[in-house]
RNA sequence: GCCAGCGUGGCGGAAUUGGUAGACGCAGUGGACUCAAAAUCCACCGGACCAUAAAUCCAUGCGGGUUCGAGUCCCGCCGCUGGCACCA
């Protein structure tokens, strides 16, 4: 194995610096001995330092893992350093689809697989030599801990954020299952399973669904305070997407109905030549004329067979159909023709928008292609695209002359004083669907009655646990494989009523949304306290929040945002005292192959870590990664670089360690003070490099002092 | 298309607040040690002019600008990376 990986031969200095050696003995002694245990000494200041936990793949651990663990370590030992009282865990986000797919394959427990990669990824973090706390190791798979994971879907459930609704799902028929958005791919515009390529149709099912949109406000303004990237920051204001804007109202011609559209225009009002409804539109069943009727349903039943791709990516082509019907304007009673088509979403606004061809893009190229009308209200040159910047208004009764801005506010004012419409805001944000038709997750803790009651069980039921299965082969029904275990399935009430538990669990998601805390509470025997509980709750107030959170930015709206709204819930609860988890957050870059592609089996430029450890050790490792640039950047990987890297710890070895093993005679006990001014920049600048994160410079700095000490 | 970030030697990168551009490392070149090699130690290492050095000039994606002074600030391009993507 090492033959390719030693780009220089490190043989024969082993018997000087024996890495193998040093960081056998070390890593043992710090287990044994809990050297980095916490120690809840309310005498000093504390620290929570987190990394983003890892789902134990069977593939273990790759070069990126020990890149943002060794930033946590450094930032970890530095505080213990300064007196600290520093809480510095790890765990396994354990449940998750490729567990579930090796129970189908083998037919073994899930829970097993996962134990055999928890324990290979312990093995290998320990090799890191890296200072956590063990005793606090969690993982979201286990009953203990998921006991609390479904105790807080309950407390979402009583204040009203948890609910059942028709969602559509991804039903495969062949394969008898529903299948996650990553295990669908897009074949000619129809989608497919990627096993097997069996076709693959949208089926509503009913679903559990978090209103996160109810704390739409309370994430954005949480941003302002918080210590994030940029970055983070505005892909979370996007995602929440924000706008205000009017809903105005455009009654039906020969109807008892009313459309309701969203624009953050209203000031184009006058500029509306006609109304667009979203094929899936509940209004456009009861409206469509009998000569329309047929190009309509073919038209709605081509939407619904567009995967999701497809339907953005053939975006320049804006297709729809005339439904027969017209609406009035609000203002001027004029009759606009009702459309339909999938360039209005459903699922934003609300499903329907008044389309005002001179002063936006995507109406303008619709009014084109079927010949609708372009009226022009703001000054400005409409001969090739709509005119969407700011202007004065014409052909707009009381907004004539005025700007955009101005002309919004007076519009507004005056639908509200005629009942017209109204001021709104919307987001972009949709709640959140937590169902998963699969086995390998958290069961949701409610019974299904008969009457069509539902029960959410007590916490002293707490946990529900996943039932054994004779097999893990999906159910063939469109309820996931819980429903085939029949004694866990069905219960009776006292009272003889039946119920039936439900047979979704939850997503990965749910695990990882409280973990920071699971961490406080884990009692190190292998139970965790009770979060309402005093001493929980004194534990809570003292390590939140979370001080430094490092991992990649692919959780970025996420786990980011999911962790952020259940903190809030637990907030608005009383249960924690701070409103946002994680005060510093920070992402490490990528680290990519030697041939500056992203490393993957298939271009054969993958660097595992368990060979570097043993080749080169542990900390050359990890010196290597924390030098090769700055933490945040994506950089490649290089053999050589890594040899430096070994070279200089080899380096500072000698200045102690002469050949025979004796201590050096350049090691005394008095000052020198040749050093005296590079040692007292190094204290600096690397005490101001750690807290900035910057390590490549602090040990650029480190290079300095042991390269001036050789010369004096 | 929109949002964010980046662009500096052969390579990874430094320059933290506008003040000696290229710290530190890798690769390379020369020397010492050695029978020889490896390892180690020392020195050199952006380009032009030049035998060499000094001196000078050029140089931080491209074009302008502000300033005594710009890699850093401003305007306009070009390129790359990540995210979002018909969000009305």
């Amino acid at each position: 194995m090492d033959a390719f990986l030693f780009s220089r031969k490190i043989k024969e200095v082993v018997t000087m610096y024996n890495h193998r050696k040093i960081e056998k003995k070390w890593q043992e002694y710090w287990l044994k001995n809990k050297t980095f245990k916490t120690l809840d000494d309310d005498s000093k200041p504390k620290y929570y330092v987190l990394d983003m936990f890892p789902y134990p793949s069977g593939q273990g651990l790759h070069v990126g893992h020990p890149e943002g663990y060794t930033a946590t370590d450094i930032v970890a030992r530095m505080k213990r350093m300064q007196g600290y009282d520093v809480l510095h865990p790890m765990g396994w986000d354990a449940f998750g689809l490729p567990a579930e797919q090796y129970a189908i394959k083998t037919n073994n427990h899930p829970g097993i697989f996962t134990t055999q990669n928890i324990n290979t990824f312990r093995k290998q973090i320990q090799s890191l030599g890296l200072s956590y706390d063990w005793d606090r190791e969690l993982s979201t798979a286990d009953p203990n801990y998921y006991k609390i994971t479904q105790y807080i879907f309950t407390l979402l459930y009583k204040k009203g954020l948890a609910e059942v609704r028709e969602v559509d799902v991804n039903w495969c028929e062949e394969l008898g299952t529903v299948l996650a958005n990553e295990e669908i791919v897009n074949e000619n515009g129809r989608m497919v399973s990627e096993v097997g390529g069996f076709p693959v149709v949208k089926r509503p099912m009913k679903q559990w669904v978090l209103k996160i949109t109810e704390y739409a406000d309370e994430l954005l303004e949480g941003l302002e305070e918080i210590d994030w990237p940029l970055g983070i920051k505005d892909m979370q204001r996007n995602w929440i997407g924000k706008s205000i804007g009017a809903s105005i109202n455009f009654p039906v011609k020969d109807h008892d109905l009313t459309i309701e559209v969203f624009t953050t225009r209203a000031d184009t009002l006058f500029g509306a030549t006609y109304v667009v409804l979203a094929p899936e539109h509940p209004f456009v069943e009861q409206i469509t004329t009998p000569d329309c009727k047929a190009q309509v349903d073919e038209y709605r039943n081509q939407s619904k067979a567009k995967t999701d791709l497809e339907r953005t990516e053939l975006n320049k082509e804006k297709t729809g159909v005339f439904t027969g019907a017209y609406a009035y304007h609000p203002i001027t009673k004029e009759l606009l023709p009702i459309w339909i088509a999938d360039y209005v979403l459903i699922s934003y606004g609300t499903g329907a928008v008044m389309a005002v061809p001179a002063h936006d893009q995507r109406d303008y190229e619709f009014a084109k292609k079927h010949n609708l009308p372009i009226k022009q209200v703001v000054e400005g040159d409409i001969s090739k695209q709509a005119f969407v910047d700011d202007g004065i208004h014409i052909n707009s009764d009381f907004l004539n002359g005025l700007n955009n801005q101005d002309a919004i506010n007076k519009v507004i004012e005056y639908l509200e004083a005629h009942n017209l419409g109204k001021k709104t805001i919307k987001y972009k944000l949709r709640d959140w669907v937590f169902s998963r038709q699969r086995y390998w997750g958290e069961p949701f803790p409610v019974i299904h009655w008969e009457d069509g009651t539902i029960t959410i069980l007590d916490k002293s039921e707490l946990p529900l646990e996943l039932p054994e299965l004779s097999d893990y082969k999906p159910s063939k029904s469109i309820e996931g494989p819980l429903s085939k275990a029949k004694d866990w399935l069905e219960v009776t009430r006292a009272d003889g009523v039946k119920g039936r538990r439900e047979t979704n669990t939850m997503p990965q998601w749910a695990g990882s949304c409280w973990y920071y805390i699971g961490y406080i509470l884990n009692k190190g025997n292998g139970e965790f306290l009770d979060l309402e509980s005093e001493e929980a709750q004194k534990r809570l107030e003292k390590w939140l929040p979370v001080d430094l959170y490092i991992g990649g930015s692919e959780h970025a709206v996420g786990h980011l945002l999911y962790s952020r709204f259940w903190h809030k819930v637990l907030y608005d609860y009383g249960l924690v005292k701070c409103k946002e988890p994680f005060k510093r957050l920070f992402n490490q870059g990528m680290i990519l192959g030697e041939n500056n592609e992203k490393m993957s089996k298939s271009r054969g430029n993958v660097i595992n870590p368990d060979d570097i450890v043993f080749s080169h050790g542990a900390d050359s490792l990890r010196l290597y990664e924390m030098f090769m640039g700055p933490l945040e950047a994506t950089k490649p990987w290089s053999t050589t670089g890594l040899d430096g890297a070994r070279r200089f710890l080899e380096r500072v070895w000698r200045l102690y360690v002469n050949e025979d093993h004796t201590l050096s005679a350049k090691i005394v006990d008095q000052d020198n003070k040749d050093l005296e001014k590079v040692y007292h920049q190094t204290v600096k600048k690397v005490t101001e490099d750690y807290e900035t994160l910057n390590f490549n410079t602090a040990i650029a700095q480190m290079m300095i002092f042991i390269n001036e000490a050789y010369k004096s």
